[in-house]
RNA sequence: GGGCGCUUAGCUCAGUGGGAGAGCACUGCCCUUACAAGGCAGGGGUCGCAGGUUCGAACCCUGCAGCGCCCACCA
């Protein structure tokens, strides 16, 4: 005897079922089998710094829909999880973390404890990060989570690395590099943001070496002075063309610069018309020394504070030698103006404090045959995007062929595989020979040899070896290793089996803030390491914003964690609430709200809720204290933490619910099942309906699944089975299953239509479909259309839907849509004159012979649905003395009301239809006069508006009957 | 400054050349044995602004305004 569900959906125990069940049966794992074909993702590895956000949560449901939906139909699907060290994030993270709790920074633990600490940090969130993943549900091969440290990514690194020295690919040259005075790195552009802050724009003069004159020139960082190395002046400006060739003298550090003609640096119509030439310290003067070939003074150490060449100034802070030159300065006569104004300046995105440009010694790597490599992968069609539109994003930025500097001043990350020696070169070739796995180059500059080594060989090691080689102390921007992910996750360098068969992976799912800083480079290196692109397509789906059309982060503290949601809304509905959000367009907004930890009120998150500014809210409600919901780094013992909700899940909750008070139903009338065949061409009308529909659904759905378009996947499902097979053919059936004659097909077909929606939602939401799946399988074991079949053990893993296309019938559609109609009128009338639910009614229908036979094939259901006692339908009925009227285009209904007509609300109403048929008509009767539309436009959409016009003109005209014949009976 | 997008009902968003849509919120009636996380019915929008193309524009083009993101950058 099949249990029977209860009420309602319980997602929590669901959830607590089916995945360890499908973890223990191995659904989730992937191995090489030649006899199917692959489908594979490699996860965007979320960065270790934190807990994962909605916005993972999105990324990675979108990955499990599509992982899910290629097992069904049959591909041999392997997706691989893992996480990212992201170098600077974390490392800056852990840092702060230390100076807040322990009131200690990087150089008081060591680089030694520090990276152990980081470690620690590392463990602590990857556990958390997978399991986040775990519990949304996603299916990934859990046997080959990796982390890009892990020894496998760093050979891959290492060999990388190497590769690319020995083939004269990677240089070291002195870049000016963003630097970040707090952490003491380079930070790459896109590491930095720009913020306006009030700031100062001072004017001052140099003397004119041999002359009385001046050059006058505006700043707003006067330190720079002291790095100055020419004055420029725009060559076709007549004030000072008589300068140029002429020296400058700088006071301050007693040195004459040249002032030079730099049609490029200057814009002769702003401030003075001269710039002073600072290259070591700006990015624009940094090329115009290029240029000119002028020496470029490093002024700064890394801490920010002046360097030996400031002279006098050396060993202050940059801000306190602003201060200083500016005096000097001034008692010198030198300064002239002062003015406030608001200046944008570049910031590093994980310290907070203002980026310096500063000379330093970097590791790059040359970027232009690899970006014309990876620009005609995606011009080939090689790789597609979707949207078409993000490659053009990607083109452009590989188009500025920017060499990329790889180096980073961090303690956490790869070590660059660089030893330094003074050596003679003899002693290397007599140490290394022909080896393959050593390269060197000389470094003419510091008469050294640069050696790249594949392994940490002793010589190069041992503090007792005649090279006395010393490691660069840098470590890899992040990227380099993140760039390699889609090959090293299958054992590159080596040909592995693993490789040969995933390797290109199917599809990467991303967001469109990393398609230049990862996508392309995945692309660059896949095609240099590999010889083959990375992945076929590229989907890149929106970004959620919080309720102020911010992004989510970390530092905002605007980010939510999935498992409020889960637990609040379960998580089916957080993938489908997700799913459908995944629209072609850019930006979601997703107001949130802070869950009462006392009395669960929903408290909307405010401004001032971000960024952790406020410690403690009061609760509208219960007037406690809480603390907003947030990424906080402790616990706080005296104030409990809000969850966070949001009330798009509840589209989702609320639909499952739909759903398995469907199955519910169906299952409540199965206990005489028994399974056979269903003859489609023999079924009556309703069901080749539904049929007909599920035909055209589950031909959609996997169309927009092929083409990433996940919210129309959610939304047709969404619709077919709340307002089709819910609304209308659950509720046919009722009738039908009350008969003993039709009782056993009613069965199989909505055994068959729910069996069908329960594999085409498993993709979306797994949890409630699996329950369902379970149940179904204790009542109908065999089920299915045409031809019912043992189910599978687990929906996971149950065939995707696909019907033939003659099941397709849009005739029959339309039928079903006119009794729809029929019904929707009536029960209309019924609503307006205030008939009680329960009560029958009579009704009327006056309609033509072929109509009027059609809908009585489906008299059994009108009846039903809206609650008929008598119906007559035909063409020789007509008009009732006293009814209600309703008037289409292909019937008029007459409600019966037996002396109970409210005149004045059947006059309001039927006012209200000619109205609307009046507007309509005045519509289509300006384009029929309009000879232009007549005669330009297709002739089938003339004849479409002309057949309206007479439509409505009768339905104008009955309507009209119908209000005169209430106005006599009024009387 | 350059690029890519967005602006449609109170809110969050679909639609994308020929009759303005969904969910939530709102109104009325209903705890009708699948479902009150529900059912039935209903109200609500000159589709950011101004031009243009077209027989016809929410949809295509141009300009403007506001917003978001990416890139570059005002010495």
């Amino acid at each position: 005897m099949p249990r029977e569900l209860p009420k309602q959906y319980n997602p929590q125990e669901a959830q607590q079922r089916w995945l360890p069940f499908w973890i223990e049966r191995g659904y989730y794992f992937s191995d090489v089998d030649p006899k199917r074909r692959p489908f594979s993702i490699v996860i965007p590895p979320p960065n270790v710094t934190g807990a994962l956000h909605l916005g993972h949560a999105l990324n990675n449901t979108l990955q499990d829909v599509l992982i899910r939906w290629r097992r069904m139909q049959g591909y041999n699907a392997c997706w691989v999880p893992g996480t990212d060290h992201a170098g600077i994030a974390t490392q800056a993270v852990v840092e702060k973390l230390i100076l807040q709790l322990e009131g200690k920074t990087r150089h008081d633990l060591g680089r030694e404890e520090l990276v152990r600490r980081i470690w620690q940090w590392k463990d602590q969130y990857e556990a958390r990060i997978l399991n986040q993943l775990r519990e949304l549900g996603c299916s990934c091969d859990w046997r080959r989570t990796r982390f890009t440290l892990d020894p496998i990514c760093s050979r891959a690194v290492r060999e990388t690395f190497f590769r690319l020295f020995r083939d004269g690919l990677i240089y070291r040259g002195y870049r000016l590099v963003n630097w970040d005075t707090t952490l003491q790195t380079a930070v790459a552009d896109d590491e930095i943001f720009h913020e306006t802050v009030p700031g100062h724009f001072w004017t001052f003069k140099y003397p004119i070496v041999g002359s009385n004159e001046y050059i006058r020139f505006s700043t707003t960082r006067p330190e720079t002075m002291l790095g100055d190395t020419a004055v420029a002046v725009h060559p076709d400006d007549p004030r000072y063309r008589h300068l140029i060739g002429k020296k400058a003298w700088i006071p301050l550090v007693n040195r004459e610069i040249p002032i030079i003609a730099d049609a490029e640096l200057v814009d002769p119509t702003l401030g003075t018309g001269a710039v002073k030439v600072t290259p070591a310290h700006d990015f624009r003067d940094y090329e115009c020394g290029l240029r000119h070939g002028l020496p470029m003074i490093n002024i700064l150490n890394p801490d920010g504070t002046i360097n030996e060449n400031g002279g006098k100034y050396a060993g202050l802070d940059r801000y306190q030698a602003r201060q200083r030159v500016i005096e000097d300065m001034q008692q010198l006569g030198l300064l002239e103006s002062v003015e406030d104004r608001q200046i944008e300046l570049a910031h590093s995105d994980r310290s907070k404090t203002p980026i310096e440009p500063y000379l330093s010694e970097q590791w790059f790597v040359r970027m232009a045959s690899l970006a014309e490599k990876a620009i005609s992968a995606v011009e080939s069609g090689r790789i597609r995007f979707f949207p078409e539109r993000y490659a053009r994003t990607y083109l452009d930025w590989l188009g500025e062929r920017r060499d990329w500097c790889i180096s980073r001043q961090l303690w956490w990350g790869h070590r660059i595989p660089i030893w330094y020696t003074r050596a003679d070169e003899s002693l290397l070739r007599k140490l290394f020979g022909q080896r393959q796995d050593i390269a060197w180059q000389r470094d003419d500059k510091h008469e050294q040899w640069l050696i790249c080594a594949l392994t940490d060989l002793p010589e190069l090691t041992d503090p007792d070896s005649p090279l006395q080689a010393r490691q660069d102390p840098d470590v890899l921007d992040t990227w380099f290793s993140s760039a390699l992910w889609p090959h090293e996750v299958f054992g590159w360098p080596e040909d592995t089996p693993d490789l040969r068969y995933y390797y290109p992976t199917s599809v990467l799912v991303t967001s469109r803030d990393i398609i230049t800083l990862w996508v392309a480079r995945m692309v660059m290196l896949g095609l240099y390491n590999t010889g083959q692109i990375p992945f076929h397509h590229v989907y890149v789906h929106p970004k959620i914003l919080d309720g102020f059309g911010e992004t989510m982060s970390k530092s905002k503290g605007n980010g939510v964690d999935p498992l409020d949601i889960i637990s609040l809304y379960g998580t089916d509905a957080l993938r489908f609430g997700l799913c459908q959000l995944a629209t072609e367009t850019q930006d979601v907004r997703m107001p949130v709200a802070n869950v009462c930890p006392h009395c669960q009120t929903l408290v909307p998150q405010k401004l001032e809720h971000l960024y952790m500014r406020t410690r403690k809210v009061i609760c509208p409600q219960c007037k406690k204290p809480f603390r907003p919901g947030g990424p906080w780094p402790t616990e706080d013992p005296e104030l409990p933490t809000a969850r966070q909700a949001s009330e798009r899940f509840e589209i989702g909750r609320n639909f499952a619910n739909k759903l398995w008070n469907a199955a519910r139903f169906v299952l409540l009338n199965l206990d005489d099942y028994t399974p056979g065949p269903v003859e489609p061409t023999q079924l009556p009308i309703e069901d080749r309906w539904i049929l007909s529909r599920l035909t055209q659904v589950s031909a959609e759905v996997t169309a927009a699944l092929e083409n990433y378009k996940i919210a129309d996947v959610a939304r047709q499902l969404y619709d077919f089975t709340w307002s089709e097979f819910c609304d209308w053919y659950v509720e046919m059936s009722k009738a039908r299953l009350r008969e003993p004659e039709t009782r056993q097909l009613a069965q199989r077909v909505l055994v068959g239509v729910l069996d069908a929606i329960v594999r085409l939602l498993h993709p979306l939401m797994p949890f409630v479909t699996e329950s369902l799946w379970q149940a179904l399988a204790e009542s109908a074991p065999q089920r299915g259309l045409p031809r019912p079949q043992p189910a599978a053990e687990s929906v996971m893993i149950a065939p995707w839907p696909q019907f033939p296309s003659e099941w397709h019938q849009p005739d029959v559609e339309r039928q079903i849509a006119r009794m729809q109609e029929l019904v929707r009128a009536i029960r209309n009338l019924r609503s307006n004159f205030q008939i009680p639910e329960k009560a029958e009614v009579e009704v009327t229908v006056r309609t033509d012979r072929e109509t009027a036979e059609q809908l009585e094939l489906l008299r059994p259901f009108i009846v039903q649905l809206a609650r008929i006692g008598q119906l007559h339908c035909g063409p020789e009925f007509a008009k009732p003395p006293l009814a209600a009227t309703s008037v289409h285009a292909d019937f008029e209904a007459y409600l019966h009301l037996q002396g109970l007509v409210d005149v004045e609300a059947e006059t309001r109403r039927l006012q209200k239809q000619r109205q609307e048929k009046e507007r309509q008509l005045q519509t289509v009767r300006a384009k029929l006069a309009n000879h232009q539309f007549v005669s330009k436009a297709p002739p089938e959409v003339v004849e479409q508006q002309r057949q309206l016009e007479s439509e409505l003109l009768a339905q104008i005209r009955l309507l009209d009957e119908h209000l005169s014949s209430l106005g006599i009976s009024s009387r």
